[in-house]
DNA sequence: ATCGTTAATTATCTTTTGTTAATATTTTCA
DNA sequence: TGAAAATATTAACAAAAGATAATTAACGAT
């Protein structure tokens, strides 16, 4: 029962995996529950955190110099989250990443795994996917912002993620699609009362 | 004289590469123009052109069903330009790459070079590089759409790219910044008379 | 169940943007 | 150079968004 969420993890990194590759990367892997609320990782932070989300969910935002929270990105359930600046870029995060619900997480220190995916083909091919699917998943975002209004951005993401929008508290949502909460709040009613007509 | 450019390019390419890599992938490059207003790349495309720009730049867009152009990237000297979709995601391209100016760049299949790439360590570890740039471009731009008003966003543009500012005209900026052109207008004769006071 | 907190909605007002159209300015090139 | 075309600016109005504050609703902890 509990092993189902381990067994969802194994199956989508090493589908494509030998054996050996697999076993090496195992005793780098260690599962860790994250509460509701709280923080997995902290502005600053420099440990290059890379987890698969077997559970939860989690929010990465920033904090602006006059103290407002903006949602950059949400991850869930299935998807793998990564300190973008710290794994990727090599530097502090300028995010944190915080569990909105009681999430589980199965993390590896990408510094330990470095060696083990650059003398693996088939990992550094992963990480390439890996890299292909941030680089698209970035690039759709960018086409909603040019291409769509606010109103439109929501109504995607309702179509797109219906389920999400209830996980997600209105005012994280928001700072997301670009517009304020009460902006937000705004929009909704709008597209509540054009329905009835 | 003419050669400067070619020689920026070997240089900006080979930098780091030994010179068996370069002399695989040397008879797949071969150097262009495009003309003023040129389409480089149509929609639909599946070509995997990957160039350098060593003069003259070059603007992605995608066409509207209403018929609207709307701006997404420019590149321009010293960068390079990869039609996305089919060179990344492998599909049709849905964007036009137009040459605003007179533009000279110098191309590669990447259909062919891919085997030479995917046998060398070191361009294997550029194109990682060059993904990697890609995204935090991708990301910086994202955050300038969550955390800039429109007018913040030109004027990032306007103290980060003076330059490209003058050579693209304002309707194509201004679909790129994720408003009209008209608006556009308005904001640089806001700030133009904030200067004033 | 209730109090206290947090989030969401609504209201009011100001500012900005979108839209459309008219006018002015630049560019192009014959 | 001068006319035609393409761009940019300005105007006028409607629609939407930001800011702030007040009100309502939902949520959590005891």
């Amino acid at each position: 029962m509990e092993q189902q969420k381990e067994i969802d993890f194994y199956l989508s990194v090493f589908k494509d995996l030998g054996i050996a590759d697999a076993d090496r990367l195992i005793p780098f892997v260690k599962p860790r529950k994250i509460d509701a609320g709280e923080i997995y990782i902290q502005e600053g932070a420099t440990g290059k955190k890379l987890a698969y989300i077997s559970r939860g969910l989690i929010r990465t935002y920033l904090l602006k110099a006059n103290g407002d929270e903006i949602t950059l990105m949400l991850r869930w359930e299935g998807q793998f989250i990564a300190s973008v600046d710290s794994v990727l870029f090599n530097r502090a995060s300028r995010f944190f990443y915080q569990a909105l619900e009681d999430t589980e997480i199965i993390e590896v220190d990408y510094d330990k795994i470095q060696p083990v995916v650059n003398n693996s083909p088939l990992l550094s091919l992963s990480r390439n996917d890996f890299l292909l699917n941030m680089l698209a998943e970035a690039m759709e975002r960018i086409e909603t912002f040019v291409l769509l209004s606010p109103e439109e951005r929501y109504v995607k993401l309702l179509e797109e993620k219906p389920d999400i929008l209830n996980r997600v508290p209105g005012k994280y949502l928001s700072t997301m699609l670009g517009i304020t909460p009460v902006s937000l709040s705004r929009i909704r009613s709008r597209i509540a009362s054009a329905g009835k007509l």
